[in-house]
DNA sequence: AAAATTAATCGTATATTTGCGATACAAAAT
DNA sequence: ATTTTGTATCGCAAATATACGATTAATTTT
């Protein structure tokens, strides 16, 4: 990669692919769902329902909390996590009103002749 | 990466990561929102309105069908593109329940010290 | 004071992603 | 039949992401 061109985007389309590629790997999903169960949790708490180690789990962390999407607290030798609720609000909304604009049309009738490769077709 | 660990996570799981895995950049965001203004689009009309070359927006494409969002048939020369409307409405419904059950709640009060390093803090 | 606990970070290996020019291939136009 | 057009794919380079053991630093516990 020359350079990124990531940047080159709309900002309001850059801030839902962040989102999204924070949400982009089963161990963050995963993390978030226990923070969803138990409200709040010790890092060692979630290292120890994961098959990751706690290296691993420490840097999924830092990619939640650098996205905004969780926050943590060291409580003495403990760090505690918990969900951004305050964050999560503000973007939350217009994130899942992208997916509402995304169910609501696509492809009427239209010419088709050959189907390309991959799997997943069938327009319409 | 000694081995990918993602397949030790839930199919549930695995599956939400893969669809925002898929939107984790802003390209295909763009390309998404290309499609659901002109309904299908073909190849080089996306190209058009990209700061990317026609082979990695190709890539993009390609990266975006194989996760079943869109779709693409071959009419001759060209390539015409839309939204996979029948996966999509099999899948975004669960996806975004997911988002909803994130807005619904988060850390109440608790104990805290001190912050961890990065930025967005602040728990209840 | 010493040992144990907890978790962030460093260093490293490997895999994947991103990006592009060049090429290949099919269909359309000449 | 040849040239042009449109796009997928190849090959490559560079950047990022994933994973972990080892280390570090701070705090408790003993």
């Amino acid at each position: 990669m020359a350079i990124n061109k990531s940047t080159a985007f709309p900002e309001r389309v850059q801030a839902i692919a962040k989102i999204a590629k924070a949400l982009g790997h089963p161990a963050r999903i995963a993390i978030i769902e226990v923070l969803l169960q138990r409200q709040q949790c010790i890092c060692g708490e979630i290292v120890e329902v994961m098959p990751l180690s706690q290296a691993t789990v420490s840097q999924h962390l830092k990619a939640l909390k650098e996205a905004g999407i969780i926050s943590g607290e060291i409580e003495g030798v403990k760090s505690c996590y918990c969900l951004n609720y305050a964050y999560l609000t503000t973007i939350l909304p217009g994130f899942i009103q992208w997916f509402h604009s995304l169910q609501n049309q696509c492809c009427p009738g239209q010419p088709v002749k050959k189907t390309i490769d991959h799997e997943n077709n069938a327009c319409g």
